[in-house]
DNA sequence: AACTATTTATAAGA
DNA sequence: TTCTTATAAATAGTT
């Protein structure tokens, strides 16, 4: 039960390295919730372990699932209301779950952040997508919802002086 | 000096909010760095506050800066014997180098994140990318070298079974 | 920006 | 592994 002063420099001893990660990313993940509590500032962490485990990224594909789920939830007309009265709703989603999607990468390959984000903005195909927690279906709803969420958000952009109007309003 | 325990919500009065969140940044990120420095995991940190302002990352700039300049100054076998080498070593640099650029955001057009993504994947220009810390030059030099890096990366890729022979040596 | 009473995080041990 | 606890570290309120 005594606590040493930490010596800080990388931990050789696997196990009690793990230990520590698993401590420490805990605490690292609860100041960040807090300080978008206490702050209203977005906060995105990512880790980058060995080549071998998935990149992590936090907050969780569990909340983005919430997230998308109360979108599609929502009836058309309210979609759009949202949309059209409050941008920042609709960009705070995307917002939101572009944070939370976990890729498994290729192992081995290496240039692992940039693959996430290439997959999150580029690629049409998410096959490889996976998520840190049991959500094997998630990856379509996202795809999906996703997808509509952009189209309506260049649909903003390109009528972003217009007050509205025409927006598309099949879901 | 009385300390409270904290209430976990909103804090309503801006300047107190501010005051707080500088603060807890600064603890976050220390956290985030003895993180790396004990259990050898490469994070990111980012920060998406008000529309004004632009969105924070860290790792910071001026780290990327050194990569980047670490990598110029090797003697060009040396670069090519560590690009073939070890292919880690290269794709951690590019990891890095991506995680520290910093965006300046068009200004009440949201989409942040996505926006600062897809400068550092896509666009060619990195003309309103800028940094927290002063280093107005670095832009120029981190945009020719990612280019570099990059196009040495995809030699890589395309003669990845290969075991290295040809690659395009000019600097 | 600096201080300090307190709360919070966590290294070891159980 | 999870829980406990002594101690180190972070920080809210104040100057």
């Amino acid at each position: 039960m005594v606590r040493k002063k930490v010596n800080y420099q990388f931990i050789a001893d696997e196990c009690a390295r793990k230990r520590t990660f698993k401590k420490r990313k805990i605490g690292l993940l609860k100041k960040a919730s807090e300080l978008q509590t206490l702050c209203g500032v977005e906060t995105c962490a990512i880790f980058s372990n060995s080549t071998d485990s998935p990149l992590e990224v936090w907050p969780s594909p569990h909340d983005a699932y919430q997230v998308v789920e109360r979108f599609r939830n929502l009836a058309p007309e309210k979609q759009t209301y949202n949309m059209m009265d409050g941008e920042n709703l609709l960009q705070k989603n995307i917002t939101i779950m572009k944070g939370k999607l976990v890729t498994e990468e290729k192992k081995n390959q290496g240039l692992r952040i940039e693959q996430f984000m290439r997959k999150l903005l580029i690629d049409e195909s998410l096959d490889h997508v996976s998520s840190l927690v049991d959500l094997k279906d998630l990856n379509l709803l996202l795809d999906d919802s996703i997808e509509l969420v952009e189209k309506r958000v260049e649909d903003l952009e390109h009528s972003s002086s217009n007050p509205v109007a025409g927006g598309n309003k099949s879901v």
